[in-house]
Formats: structure tokens, sequence, C-alpha cells
DNA sequence: TAGCGCTGGTCTCTTTTTGAGACCATAAAC
DNA sequence: GTTTATGGTCTCAAAAAGAGACCAGCGCTA
């Protein structure tokens, strides 16, 4: 195994392995992508990645968002240490929500997959058309 | 600009242009983004990327995965572009799904966020440890 | 001093998404 | 003739997400 990424062949092994089962159930990896998978989680990552951000400017960044999903959104990347929150007691007081190490070192290779949709997204919308057209015939 | 991947400030100002609105709402890359992002969508790529699999055999690789769920997702990776199914006329008749060749474009980049998310699972669950501590005193 | 807005939330209600599991047709194997 | 395997769909319950009201504290303004 020269290569610095292992292919997924070898993955799986390791994984059947792991989890004594033969799949991937348990798997550790899940348990991380799938906290980076949400609807919202990889999109204010990305934003803090640009600079720290205060809970409404993050709303106004992403209009879309429900302030029920920011707030739960925001408080699970910071429990899985992506996300540092510091209250600033002003009046009002002013919450700021900022990339910690460990999530700009995740965001390094978010941003691969990032730069992949913005070269790609073409590709995929045409995809879809084509689809949406062969299964209305 | 001279680095390959460009930082997010620029890309922040590209969609600002983009969406006239000074936001992310309509961004391209969310489209792409979100419907790699689900649940289950980055496990199947990510098994699919080992080798061609069968409906059965997925779901026995993914036994928490639900019948419909696997039917649905596999569907929707198959609209975007990224998985080819096949039917093959045997009795009962088998079906065989494998990534195209923009799903294997696609999983170089979500391997690099596989191997961070490999490499780093014990952060992840260290900070997940140090917060819910923190929370219950 | 009465109203208004701005802060970052929480609470409740409704809608959407997901999960669990029954059901289906076909044909081969037992 | 009963079971097994195929790849689904259908229905119903549970969970998650969205919409929007409400809240407390203070500064500003009229």
């Amino acid at each position: 195994m020269d290569s610095k990424i292992f292919n997924l062949k070898s993955k799986l092994e390791v994984y059947k392995a792991m989890t004594g089962g033969g799949n991937f159930a348990d798997c550790p990896v899940r348990d991380v992508i799938q906290g980076i998978s949400g609807k919202w989680s990889s999109l204010l990552v990305m934003a803090l990645a640009d600079k720290p951000y205060r809970f409404g400017e993050l709303r106004r960044l992403v209009p879309d968002i429900s302030q029920r999903m920011l707030t739960q959104t925001l408080y699970d990347l910071q429990r899985d240490g992506y996300v540092h929150r510091e209250v600033f007691p002003t009046k009002p007081p002013s919450v700021e929500y900022s990339l910690t190490d460990l999530g700009r070192s995740m965001f390094a290779p978010l941003q691969m997959l990032i730069q992949w949709a913005e070269l790609n997204h073409d590709a995929v919308r045409e995809a879809r058309g084509a689809f949406d057209a062969a299964s209305r015939a």
C-alpha cells in the first residue's frame, strides 16, 4: 500500500474487520460524515471559513434557514468541535461563531468537494434534465 | 489568484454577485452539495466506488437503511448522474448499480473527506464527550 | 415615559421526511 | 406445494424540519 489514499476495496475490508459483521453499521467514518452532511452544516462551515460571523449575520447570509435550524446546526457543529461560540456581554449580548482548528482542518477536504461542485454543477443539472425528460417519455 | 483553490472570501463575493442578493440562496454549489449530503448518499457512493453492487447486496452492506430509502437514494443518485442502473432479465430480474464517470469524478474529493473523517474521528468523539460533560456540569 | 427595535434565542404548531414493515409477482429449488 | 430469492411499492407511525409567535433587556426616540 504505497498510495497515500487507500482504495475503497481495502477500506471495506477494514470496516468488515472492525465491525465484525461485514457491513457499514457503526462505522466511525459514518459517524463523522453524518455530522457534517446535514442540510445546513457544510454551508455554515463554508461561511465561517471566511471569517467569524454573528448569529444574525449568518441568518442574513443564509436567508432560507429557519432560526430554529440555525441554532441547532450551530449547536451540533459546536458539539462536534468544529465551531467555537463566544458570547460578548454587550447590550444586548452578541454571539460570535468561528471555526476551531479542527473545523478549519475539516474545511480543507470539504473545500475540494465544494470546488468539484462548482466545476460540475452544469454536468449535474444536465444529467437531471436528461433523466427527467427520459422518465416523462 | 495563483492558488489552485480559491479562498472562501472570494467565493462569497462570487456568490453575492451571482445571486444578486448577497446571500447563499440559489447558490449552485448548494444545489450540488445537497444532492450528495443526504444521510445515505455518500455511504452508497462509497460502496459503489469499490465495485458495482446489486440492490440486495447494498441492503446487506448497509443493514440499517430501509428498503424505501435505499430505493429512493439510488434513484436520486441516478437522477443526478452519479449512478448507473442496469436491469438484467434474469428470473427474477436482478438490478446492478454502478458509478458513472461523473460519480467516480465526484468520489475523488469525497474520498478526501472520508479520509479526514477516518483520521479525525477520535478528535470529534473527544470534542463531543468534552462538550457533553461541560453541559451536564 | 410609552412605544419601538435590536439582540439571540425558545416554544408551539404544521408540514415534510424518514423508518418499519406488510405485500407483490415470478420462477426455481426442495 | 411450500419455501426462497429477486427488487421493489404501499401504508402507517415516528421523527425531523419549517413557520412564526413570543421573550427579556436595554437604548433610542418622541
